[in-house]
RNA sequence: GGGCCUGUAGCUCAGUUCGGUUAGAGCGCACGCCUGAUAAGCGUGAGGUCGAUGGUUCAAUUCCAUCCAGGCCCA
């Protein structure tokens, strides 16, 4: 007889193969049906709110796995809270102005852009940022990220950029708007101004000229040596044109200088190393150093200016190199990044008498309205005339130029809005703020306290096109700049219907609200500022555009979450505008991650070829790998990805994917409304299995808890591997399988399958969203719990089936049952035995051990999965293996000398004896009798 | 060059708070078993100078310094 078919194998539905790339996408759209999201909503109404604030992407491009990651991390929290109990809605953004859009729209246009109106410009950047939101929404949602992708927030729509406008005017309102001149790339054939991307490096010939700076000060006391001698601070540069705008010298603090003496009582001061080199290219063959000479003792002290009567102080600044020139930077504050900066520290001007076309303004005696360029050579002349031209040469160097029309550009300084870090105390605000915050990981609050701390005031003007406009208009008569309350409530109401573009594009009678007057001198006719707002401030106003505007949200956001890099970015904005407007941050806690790397740890780049896209993986492994990935990674630190982890990933998910089947084919007559069976009914070892399923249930928990997604991977992938597939399961076989249906012992089990599977199932949800929906689905007792995984809620740790003393127990007649098997292993490379059911097995046991396994004596058989086992207390005998894990652990394993049980594969000597059933154990026997009575 | 961070088996992670037995787990790999979870399941085994060097100490993966490699943000 045929045996097998008595017998209770799995049986289920629930594909082995998941084959998630095809399947995930029918998934998403049956959720997409039943308006998954919105029932999530509607059923946690009432609950605590728990708001995870989106960070926009920019909406340029196809996402990649940064994006990917950030997402899925935020999809993760927001899951996660939802099933802790929370109302945890995710409303997802995009960042839509700025330059990359309005730069490749130009692309497109190419000549075209000059004959179109700025208007037009930006109607062709709207639908340039509206594709690309379309593209990256579908994108996200591919990877199961789920949230209000029919309403994001953009922060080009009329609402949002009316917010703009009104937290803009709060700033106006409060002071901490001011007006003042900063450097900028600027094309002068163009006319316009250049980001930093705009701009391209390309070889360029400009002279390079050495130019002795008088010293005004008396540094004799400092440098007794050169008392009486008349000195100079000797400087080099490559841009003869910007000395008119010099004001001031720079010397390293930490660089050795020294003084010259050339003759006729001639003294030249610079850097000790270039001294030499210095002195052959001025021509001069003898030259003797006179003195040391530390830069600070020179900090503050005044040269003249070679061609003007002004001053020129000598200043310390980090950015002096020793490459080339003399140790001693020519600085024009106007003119430079760093001279910018250093202008700021020693409270110098930042004077830059040049004009839109690149010409040299009225005021600059012998050079006014020439072409800055073309003023070089007469720069040299002049200096030269004056004596300070030292030695002149041309060198050919990297210069920046203008992506457009290749020409050279230069660095100018106009007149920016900037937000004052102190003048409303907003550094200090913003320093407070930061420490009422929890950055996790914790260095997070130094990184940006840091930043704060130092950071210069904030510029926010922008001379582009696609952008939100600074909200300000200058008197036509007295050229003053107003900013007022009524002027920005009513420009906020226009753009809030109308959209920004009206700024660009009505009349002056319907932008400013009627009777607007300039304060100053009455005037009533006013010229629109064409600024922008740098982007930084679009994405920084979102907690007011977004948490305090929609319903369901709320101000201040529990949590951001970002790569590190936002720090300075999105964090950092966000923060500011917040602390200057309300006094506080806009976030509860900060949460960021790392960034994606390569297998070797290395940052993808396009020129290294080592870029792995979203899409590639989604489209071979599935997005749930991708989240897995995600899941399975300290994402605090940079996280790796290849082929080999990915790999692995697919492997750990099969596991789990053959586990929770493994059990679904169990527990497929099963009943959970009738089948129970009552805790204390239950046999020991499923006791135990409930045990551990607390135990894991609080680690995953927790974990979700503390965002650490890496834990709850590790610790469900090893319950699956170890508890279940290894042990617990491995043994059940024998009770499920050959136990009648509805036998007690098998109902035993059950009920403990059933459980751990429905808290699994519940606990991975966040994760493995695809997978747990398919396992709910294949759950037995449907139609009496909630539609999806998803509607419903994590499993509640239940403290009735915590048992320490059991599970110390247990965990002893595990660490026995690892020995046993060893002894078994030998035994089989000894060729004396295939399966394990095939041994018999006499275990001999220290004292304290054979107590607690005598207690379970008749279940040792299953444990161990042998077909016979003895135990005995400190015997000792021959031929047997010994443990070196347990002291005085002696196991010996034989051929099991009964005969095999046709049924139940075990050798059993009552096999036979019932001769109505042929070749089966007795327990077959009864199994059978039960089975056909039932 | 500066600020912040990271470096434990081929891979993903524990452990280091408060220095102290032979540094753990899973995966992968090798070998074997099973064929009643079967493009599954079980078992055994090999794999680590805890990035490097120096220092403190009776003792360092753990504390300190320097260096190397890598990441983010600045310059």
């Amino acid at each position: 007889m045929n045996y097998k078919e008595t017998l209770n194998l799995p049986r289920t539905d629930f594909r082995m193969k998941a084959n998630l790339a095809a399947r995930e996408p029918e998934v998403l759209e049956k959720w997409e049906k039943q308006g998954l999201y919105d029932q999530i909503r509607k059923k946690s109404k009432g609950s605590p709110l728990f708001v995870l604030h989106d960070g926009p992407p920019y909406a340029n491009g196809n996402i990649h796995l940064g994006t990917a990651l950030n997402k899925i991390l935020k999809d993760t929290i927001v899951r996660s809270r939802q099933l802790s109990g929370f109302d945890a809605p995710y409303v997802p953004g995009w960042d839509c102005h700025g330059l990359p859009i309005e730069h490749n729209v130009d692309k497109e246009l190419g000549d075209k852009k000059k004959s179109m109106t700025i208007g037009g410009i930006r109607r062709l950047c709207r639908a340039y940022a509206e594709r690309f939101v379309g593209i990256q929404k579908e994108e996200f949602k591919r990877l199961g990220v789920m949230g209000e992708w029919d309403r994001p927030y953009l922060t080009m729509n009329y609402s949002y950029v009316s917010a703009i406008v009104r937290e803009f005017g709060k700033f106006a309102a409060n002071g901490s708007l001011i007006k003042s001149k900063k450097p900028i790339y600027w094309c002068s054939a163009c006319k316009t101004a250049l980001a930093e991307a705009e701009v391209e490096y390309a070889d360029h010939t400009s002279p390079s000229i050495y130019v002795r700076f008088p010293v005004r000060s008396d540094i004799g006391d400092a440098i007794p040596s050169v008392r009486g001698k008349k000195v100079s601070v000797v400087v080099w540069t490559t841009t003869p044109w910007t000395i008119p705008a010099n004001l001031a010298v720079a010397l390293h603090p930490d660089f050795e200088y020294v003084a010259a003496d050339v003759g006729n009582d001639e003294v030249y001061i610079l850097a000790r190393d270039l001294l030499d080199a210095c002195m052959k290219k001025f021509g001069i063959e003898t030259y003797t150093i006179c003195g040391d000479i530390d830069a600070h003792s020179l900090e503050n002290k005044l040269c003249r200016h070679p061609l003007y009567n002004r001053d020129s102080k000598i200043i310390l600044a980090d950015h002096v190199t020793l490459d080339t020139g003399t140790g001693c930077v020519h600085i024009a504050p106007g003119h430079g990044r760093e001279d910018y900066e250093d202008g700021l520290k020693y409270d110098l001007d930042i004077y830059s008498p040049v004009d839109d076309e690149g010409r040299f303004t009225d005021e600059v005696e012998y050079f006014a309205g020439k072409f800055v360029f073309d003023a070089n050579p007469d720069v040299n002349a002049q200096l030269s005339e004056a004596g300070a031209l030292l030695a002149s040469q041309t060198i050919v160097h990297s210069y920046p130029h203008c992506w457009r029309c290749k020409k050279p550009v230069i660095f100018r300084s106009t007149k920016q809005w900037f937000i004052s870090m102190d003048k409303r105390d907003l550094r200090a605000g913003a320093l407070d703020a930061i420490n009422e915050v929890k950055w996790i990981p914790n260095w997070g609050r130094e990184r940006i306290h840091g930043m704060v701390e130092n950071r210069p005031d904030w510029c926010i003007s922008r001379q582009r096109s696609w952008g939100v406009p600074i909200i300000a208009v200058y008197c036509a008569d007295c050229k003053k700049p107003l900013i007022t309350d009524e002027i920005i409530k009513h420009v906020a109401d226009l753009f809030e219907s109308k959209g920004a573009d009206i700024w660009f594009e009505a009349e002056n009678d319907v932008l400013l609200p009627k009777g607007t007057v300039c304060p100053h001198c009455r005037g009533t006719s006013f010229i629109r500022e064409t600024d922008i707002l740098d982007v930084w401030f679009d994405s920084g106003v979102s907690h007011a555009a977004v948490l305090e505007q929609r319903d369901g949200l709320k101000w201040p956001a529990d949590l951001y979450l970002e790569g590190s890099d936002q720090h300075r970015g999105w964090f950092h904005s966000s923060l500011l505008t917040a602390v200057a407007t309300r006094k506080a941050a806009p976030y509860k806690s900060v949460l960021t991650h790392g960034f994606v790397v390569d297998g070797e740890g290395k940052k993808m780049s396009k020129s290294v070829g080592n870029i792995v896209s979203p899409k590639e993986i989604v489209d071979k492994y599935g997005a749930e790998i991708l989240r897995l990935w995600v899941a399975s990674s300290d994402y605090q630190d940079d996280i790796r990805v290849s082929h080999e982890i990915l790999k692995q990933l697919s492997d750990a998910y099969r596991r789990i994917r053959n586990t929770s089947r493994f059990l679904l084919g169990n527990i497929s007559d099963f009943d959970p409304s009738s089948d129970r069976v009552p805790y204390e009914e239950m046999m020991e070892i499923d006791q135990w299995a409930l045990h551990r399923l607390q135990e894991l249930t609080t680690r995953i928990r927790t974990a979700y808890d503390d965002f650490e997604f890496h834990v709850i991977y590790h610790a469900l992938h090893n319950f699956c591997v170890l508890d279940m597939s290894a042990f617990y399961l491995d043994i059940l076989k024998d009770r499920l399988y050959t136990s009648p249906e509805r036998s007690p012992a098998r109902r035993s089990a059950q009920t403990a399958m059933f459980d751990i599977l429905d808290a699994m199932v519940r606990l991975m949800a966040p994760i493995m969203i695809f997978t747990a929906d398919e396992i709910w689905n294949h759950l037995p007792g449907n139609g009496i719990r909630e539609a999806s995984v998803h509607l419903t809620s994590f499993p509640q740790v239940n403290r009735d089936y915590m048992n320490e003393e059991l599970a110390e127990e247990w965990e002893t007649i595990r660490a026995v049952r690892r020995e046993v098997t060893k002894a078994l292993e030998d035994a089989r490379n000894k060729k004396k035995i295939g399966h394990s059911l095939d041994a018999a097995v006499t275990v001999s046991l220290p004292s304290d051990l054979f107590d607690v396994l005598l207690r379970h004596e008749e279940q040792l058989r299953a444990i161990f999965i042998v077909s016979a086992v003895t135990i005995l207390r400190d015997e000792s005998f021959e031929d047997a293996y010994q443990s070196d894990k347990i002291e005085n652990l002696r196991a010996k394993v034989v051929p099991a000398s009964a005969k095999k049980c046709e049924r139940c594969w075990v050798h059993d000597p009552t096999v036979g004896d019932d001769a109505a059933f042929e070749g089966i154990c007795a327990r077959c026997v009864k199994a059978l009798q039960e089975r056909e009575g039932a």
